[in-house]
DNA sequence: ATGGAGCTAGTACGAATGTTCGTTGACAGG
DNA sequence: CCTGTCAACGAACATTCGTACTAGCTCCAT
């Protein structure tokens, strides 16, 4: 990426700043002012090296049309996900329904920015309740957000579902023969064997995420 | 709230659309197109309602001068986080100098869901090496959001740089005459107790972020 | 009817704003 | 010295775009 006079990274900064305050991109000669530009046409001048520079994007004859492709700037940093409801020990995890997903409107969301998500699509969240994962150092009170499994690879962190145990928890998976070892997060703590049959992966976690008060 | 009626229903979608979709707001008459509305008077007029009933904001004279304040719609929700760097055991903790604050560009940034500030300002965000704060569930690799704290009080989680022990732990804070009791967050785990003098905060913890792969 | 309120139209004015054009000065290369 | 490039200027031009004005239509209470 090539290097911007002083000039130019001011305007990028000042463009930026203005969005973030007004909801809206400047003109050139609110650019041209608050740069202490002497003319348009300068204004106009820099703007096409950032454009040709790739720092921003112009759209021709439309006022104020000016994006910021920075990254920082750039759009959807956020993607709302669906709280689809609680997870605890001793109650059957929430199984997603497809049509739920695209239910109209009645489900709680979440706003999660995109880089907790690695770039998978479908995720939801559960809120943990209780203490059944504290030992993958998941509290009472955390949001996971989960990636609906199609397939579990050993050494994934999985939402598994004891059927014998009627308990959800949050473990490394590994599949031993026909046996399951769950590990916990925390390696001074000690792995759950399960058997097989016994075990019911509800998909992978993404991300935790903690709020405190 | 007033009722809209179905045409400023439309409008506002596709404002807030149009707004997604480019980056700037519509102009009155992109919004007539794509309404469908035969006038520009009439997308005035409708807009002069919906911005008397608080759904949008209008600049004046100003082309695309047109904010959505509706909450769903409303921007920013994600906010760029100074991700200051790392806080290990044995590490001191990063100072958060305020002109740091405003350096130009060399600082990473994490954009963080503006809900989980919890409205905090000055919020900055530390990965976390190492198992120093294990018993507070906070994992190596972690990122935790801190709050500048000028004041801390008792309860609070805190981040706590331990000048003897030369170790940065997130625990707890409760201050019993000039001893300091630091309480994991694991109740099965023991408190530490400490000088007063001997502990230094940091901050209070917003929240923790955990990504897996 | 009568008239006002609420909404929609069609048109036009004028300010806001993007873009072009002719020049100028600094500077490097031939 | 000449020439081409880069950066900057100032003015003018051409759209884009917000807003005002006038008028018609429906509903409803007077």
């Amino acid at each position: 990426m090539k290097k911007l006079s002083e000039r130019q990274v001011r305007m990028l900064r000042y463009i930026g700043d203005f969005l973030d305050e007004h909801g809206y991109p400047p003109t050139v000669r609110d650019i041209q002012y608050a740069c202490s530009i002497s003319s348009t046409s300068v204004v106009d001048y820099n703007l096409r090296i950032l454009e040709r520079e790739g720092r921003i994007r112009r759209f021709p004859d439309i006022s104020r049309g000016i994006e910021v492709l920075d990254g920082r700037q750039g759009r959807r940093h956020s993607t709302p996900v669906p709280l689809l409801g609680e997870i605890a020990a001793g109650q059957p995890i929430p199984v997603l329904a497809s049509e739920d997903y695209n239910a109209s409107e009645p489900m709680d969301t979440l706003d999660v920015t995109t880089s907790m998500l690695n770039g998978e699509k479908n995720v939801y969240a559960l809120r943990v309740r209780g203490l059944s994962m504290i030992d993958a150092l998941v509290d009472d009170g955390d949001v996971v957000l989960v990636k609906p499994a199609n397939e579990v690879r050993n050494g994934d962190m999985v939402v598994a579902w004891l059927k014998r145990d009627k308990e959800a928890t949050l473990k490394r998976f590994y599949l031993e023969g026909n046996r399951v070892r769950l590990q916990p997060a925390n390696s001074q703590m000690a792995a759950i064997y399960a058997d097989a049959e016994d075990v019911e992966v509800q998909g992978k976690v993404v991300a935790v995420l903690r709020n405190l008060a």
